[in-house]
DNA sequence: AAACGTTATGTTATAGTATATCATCTTCTT
DNA sequence: AAGAAGATGATATACTATAACATAACGTTT
């Protein structure tokens, strides 16, 4: 149903090297560590518990800080976006595509924080964006977030 | 600009008062002050926030916990939002409005946490929620909140 | 008015998220 | 080999939030 292919974990680690590599910043051990964690998962992860995924499955002690530190370079190499709504960081479900990504939407599910990224048809972010301007507001971002229900937890 | 006339707080505190009295709900000496916290600032506020509105502008001691609970209370009368984005809380702008309101929707100023409350159109609403059906998701509520800038705010 | 149940508030403890600061260690460059 | 820049470790701390239990206020019944 999605309009991309899923990403393999080596698959896009590979490109999250070379993506790094070609902006002269370094995909270093740790920093695969975190990424590691967020593509193997199926849903948001919390800082803590990205640590919690670097000692139970890598057997690699990541103090939360360092985890920190970290989400924030890869949030800054587009690889890892951090959800507000969620306090918790998905991988980017884009690493391998090779055109210019357009900005996400997400959908947060409440219950499970599985994650939806979505793209919104433009007119209505359009519509959106004219709404928040008759306010004299301007959207922070276009990276929009919804508190959702997944289907397996619908009530 | 708004499409209602801004409340006074004792008007709405008037008000509140009367709904909850038909409600069978106490609005007890401590909710009102909350409540007046809230209505008095022009912008979201944190539960520890309002503790200290009540101290410096109220003299009243009201530890954060006792703050917590009573915003619950407000929030299930209708009278306060919580913004999740925000982490913070603000009265509701429509205590004085006769007719049923309509589902809110927030523009939050990241930058100062002023908070308009805005209702989008039902058409707008509408096509999102197909948009998040067709990812098999359900939006958790139709109160959104939009991360924003507000025009004193943009950079 | 006294006793009782209900509601409201106080108090303490604790969990989770996040940032700041300073120290140490690695890596790259010269 | 030395030095600078970058990455990570370690510690402290702030803010948001909830749980659990104790006490106080209020309302109703008798």
């Amino acid at each position: 149903m999605s309009a991309h292919k899923a990403q393999t974990t080596s698959g896009a680690l590979k490109q999250a090297e070379s993506l790094c590599s070609s902006r002269g910043t370094r995909l270093t051990e740790k920093r695969k560590q975190v990424l590691t964690g967020l593509l193997e998962s199926q849903k948001a992860l919390s800082a803590y518990e990205l640590t919690a995924y670097c000692r139970n499955h890598l057997g690699s002690e990541l103090p939360a800080m360092s985890v920190y530190r970290i989400l924030e370079f890869l949030e800054g190499e587009s690889l890892v976006h951090r959800l507000d709504l969620a306090k918790k960081y998905v991988a980017c479900s884009h690493i391998l595509c090779e055109h210019k990504h357009e900005l996400p939407q997400f959908l947060i599910c409440k219950a499970c924080y599985k994650v939806q990224e979505i793209s919104i048809k433009k007119s209505l972010i359009d519509s959106l964006n004219q709404s928040v301007e008759g306010a004299s507001f301007r959207l922070a971002s276009q990276q929009l977030e919804f508190d959702c229900f997944c289907e397996d937890c619908y009530e």
